[in-house]
DNA sequence: GTCTATACCGTGATAGAC
DNA sequence: GTCTATCACGGTATAGAC
């Protein structure tokens, strides 16, 4: 834990206006978007001058950037030793898909699950980008894909017999189905009246483990 | 009759400055979104005044509505005709998980194969709002749920021992996959180093069909 | 009904005082 | 490191000319 989070006795640390800042653009990010937001509007959500996040972080740009990195760099990393342990663990045998697609997610679920407000806007803020044109290709391609690509190894080592095409779709169905997951929007609540809750982290990822694994074993093993 | 509505000897109808508006909104919404785009570059693209798209209507928000509308209400109804006719060929006998399925998805990879390009730009639209927490509610669930409705009832008669609850999360993670090709981003490309194309919808929605299929049958059919 | 000129305000960014 | 003042630009929307 940084130093800038530490409680001391008695009072506490106030945080690194730098830091305030980052938190309240990424709060800012998450609901409206990079162009939805202002600078005035960080500032004042983060209790500094309008001055400031330019001073800290250069331009909007920058700061946007800042956002996303700094938790980009945590997630890929927590995802890729997550896998990186479940073949490890299945050792010569063909390793399991549902384990597979568990440590992808895991480190994703931990973190809304946490209800850490800003590993929650994080993750609708990536939503965003995912499906995005002109994001999309600049940050998610740039930042994930090198952690996709130990994925997709994985996929090949729990289905050898697939066709590679056919793990490139199955990966787009369940990034797409993910994403909407972390976007967070509540409309799953709206339409079932209640009956699911978007905030039921363990619900959905349990379900979309299951749901993803047989969907790639249709496409994969199955002959067409 | 205005002059711009007449027939020109060419056989062509120019089209009158209110459509040449709502295309140029269309197209600059979908890759940009609600807040990325400007009345005067929608103006600009349109070849008209900055004050038209004003005039026609109203405000950036009333032309947003436009935008979204003109082709939500084709889409329910093709969907919804699309659907019923699948449960009538069936008649009393249960109806195919994949043929709900295709037929749901039939309307919009009709509408993205046509490479009409106000299709494809709505598509884009869509697969924003569907991913945002500010716009998700106010449009989808309100433009929308009445048709979804259709399809989940159609579900439950594909499945009839199902429970709702997983019928309305297995619709959560198709909705999430469908949308991330709709919003046809172009990173499955770069992903998979040219091997698969996000504009080959044929290749997409007819492995999303089985894969959806299946994902459904394993939490709404399965013992857990 | 159609369009243009323009009003008025908020934007991102910076220079320079403290 | 912080804050004030200010810039040039571009934002939406409207009043009034055609």
């Amino acid at each position: 834990m940084p130093e800038s989070l530490k409680e001391t006795p008695g009072n506490t640390v106030p945080k690194r206006r730098r830091d305030l800042i980052l938190d309240a653009a990424e709060a800012e990010f998450a609901v409206h978007g990079f162009d939805g937001v202002t600078m005035r509007q960080i500032a004042r959500e983060a209790g500094v001058d309008v001055a400031l996040p330019n001073y800290y972080y250069k331009s909007k740009r920058g700061l946007f950037d800042a956002v996303f990195l700094r938790r980009a760099l945590v997630l890929n990393e927590r995802r890729a030793t997550a896998i990186r342990s479940v073949i490890a663990a299945a050792g010569d045998a063909t390793p399991g898909l549902e384990d597979i697609i568990a440590a992808y997610l895991k480190p994703i679920r931990d973190a809304q699950e946490s209800h850490e407000p800003g590993w929650r806007n994080y993750c609708s803020l990536v939503a965003h980008i995912n499906n995005s044109r002109v994001w999309g290709e600049q940050m998610m391609s740039k930042h994930f894909n090198d952690f996709v690509v130990i994925f997709i190894d994985a996929l090949k080592l729990a289905m050898p017999e697939a066709d590679e095409k056919d793990i490139y779709w199955g990966y787009h169905f369940f990034s797409g189905a993910l994403t909407l997951t972390m976007a967070d929007t509540g409309r799953i609540d709206l339409l079932s009246d209640g009956l699911c809750h978007s905030g039921d982290f363990s619900e959905a990822y349990d379900r979309m483990t299951d749901f993803i694994a047989d969907g790639f074993r249709r496409i994969c093993l199955t002959a067409q």
